[in-house]
DNA sequence: ATTTTAATTGAGAATGATTACTATTTAGTA
DNA sequence: TACTAAATAGTAATCATTCTCAATTAAAAT
């Protein structure tokens, strides 16, 4: 877990940077993306910002995530059944290991990675932007 | 790549030992599945069945897909932008190259995979099931 | 501190891929 | 050949996401 102070300000400064005007809400996007853990889906994200802002529309938080997704400052997590998470805490590709009962999502370290990505270069002559890797299974809080 | 004829009489046989019935439309499905190693979209799919099919509804393909994937018999592929694309040829968990520029798919060979698994499991304590590992980039047919 | 202006927002409509529905057709069995 | 449950075609419904547009607002200029 990268320090939740040191993403809020690099987010907020990138904004700033390419002329982005810093509104309340999304501030408050950001302050959830930034320290969360979990993974949050953007439903996920909107429903923690009722209390804050009980007028917020759900397109601004749509509007939020794909913004800063695009600043390259968040990761976006599709999965097969049309839902998305997203990982504004490390928005660098990274593997995951994801709960199939409970939706909980970890980030494992793992160390050959890059070694992986080299020899896949190697061997299809592709240059290699990105990865993902995911792991699915059942957690040990769930009964398997 | 594996034998088609044999990837197509697999899918057929699992089919009526479900208790499916076997269709025109179901074979030409299956048909395209088998044998390609292209990772066809449904949509794709359904193109390359218009001349034999001229009336075939695109909801049989999508119906006929999903009952393949129950089966276990295709792999099915969803990307960020919410595309689904499918392998019914090697319908078990490997790794993907793809272009993004052109959309090509290729499947390198990987070594390493398997030791990956059991030091996620050993380190999450997850129950591992299956896994997803793409690898994105521009393959050595397009302009980078 | 006001004014100005282009960016942002809220609310709901539009979109697009996928699934559900229903009347009709058909594969597989006797 | 007739029977019956399953499958199909065509279309409507769904649902997450994006778009539209009038109203609001952040931030620069005065």
């Amino acid at each position: 877990m990268v320090d939740y102070q040191e993403r809020f300000d690099i987010i907020i400064k990138k904004l700033k940077d390419n002329g982005h005007k810093i509104t309340p809400q999304r501030i408050g996007v950001i302050k959830i993306m930034a320290g969360s853990e979990g993974h949050p889906s953007v439903e996920k994200v909107y429903e923690q910002l009722q209390n804050e802002f009980p007028t917020m529309s759900l397109a601004t938080v749509y509007r939020t995530v794909l913004l800063i997704k695009s600043l390259g400052e968040a990761l976006e997590l599709g999965f097969p059944d049309g839902s998305n998470r997203y990982d504004a805490n490390k928005p660098y590709p990274h593997p995951h290991v994801i709960c199939v009962k409970c939706g909980k999502i970890i980030d494992p370290d793992i160390s050959s990675l890059q070694d992986m990505q080299q020899e896949i270069a190697d061997e299809t002559g592709f240059k290699i932007l990105t990865h993902r890797l995911d792991f699915f299974g059942i957690c040990s809080d769930c009964p398997s």
